[in-house]
DNA sequence: AGGCTTTAGTACAATATCGAACTAGTTCAG
DNA sequence: CTGAACTAGTTCGATATTGTACTAAAGCCT
């Protein structure tokens, strides 16, 4: 192996850890915990609790909490669906959609801060290569 | 921008989820909370709590918790700082070092079985440019 | 149709996390 | 020296997270 998998995933795993850090301000601004926002940012690509708790790897309980508090903010509401009356189908209000897509500027704003120190093909490169890493998982 | 940032992070997001879950079972068996791997990986670069806390970017009291469990588990052991007298240094037991590095090998391996499916020189190409994002906050 | 198993979501109690206040040691200006 | 300002680490109490047990609805035999 040329490269540590190890050390590799360390400094990933660091990379994201600062980042995140570094906008929770401007999350925390939009009335968004971290946590939160990584529900806000699924709801519209998995709109069930199960199923976002799938993708999230977090525990259904915590989904419970954060569509909760999210609904009480009036970013999302509730909708019994109608195939499947055990399931709530989540729906993101206005407020809602545009408080995520505030938040995600802001993160690739940050994130972007450092990737405009690297040129546009190593992005590229990157992009592509996280997709073929995520590749088995899907 | 050809590469929507936010998509980027989203992914690597994801992908490091993904394989720290996966992992965790193996942690458990060492006697490792996630959270407590991380302290015990970053030990040896940064052998004083508020050293950890700022690299991990974790606060102060959750470090405090986190020695103390592995102090508690015979990873590693306080010792007074010579030169400062408020300083703990921390210093890994050898039992602590094989789990660490036992840690290490088992996260590494799950990486590994995704970074398998790209090619020797994709893996170096995302080496350079994660050391290069990281760049900035150093 | 009736029971058995599985699944969606929640509630609650137990545990984990962490902000703020604190103690102890250090530094440094005067 | 001295004491004001600072830093390392911990404690404590408040909040956040989550395992487990639960209710309700579906799905599946037979």
């Amino acid at each position: 192996m040329s490269v540590d998998a190890a050390q590799l995933w360390t400094l990933n795993h660091r990379l994201l850890t600062v980042v995140l850090d570094a906008c929770s301000a401007e999350l925390a601004e939009l009335g968004l915990e971290a946590k939160e926002f990584f529900v806000l940012a699924e709801v519209a690509a998995s709109p069930y609790p199960a199923e976002l708790a799938a993708r999230l790897v977090i525990p259904k309980a915590s989904v419970t909490v954060y569509v909760r508090n999210l609904v009480a903010k009036g970013f999302m509401r509730r909708e019994i669906d109608d195939a499947d009356l055990r399931r709530h189908r989540l729906v993101l209000t206005d407020e809602g959609e545009a408080a995520r897509d505030r938040a995600l500027a802001a993160l690739a704003a940050e994130f972007d801060r450092r990737l405009t120190t690297i040129v546009p093909r190593d992005r590229a490169e990157l992009h592509r290569i996280l997709l073929a890493l995520l590749e088995p998982a899907q």
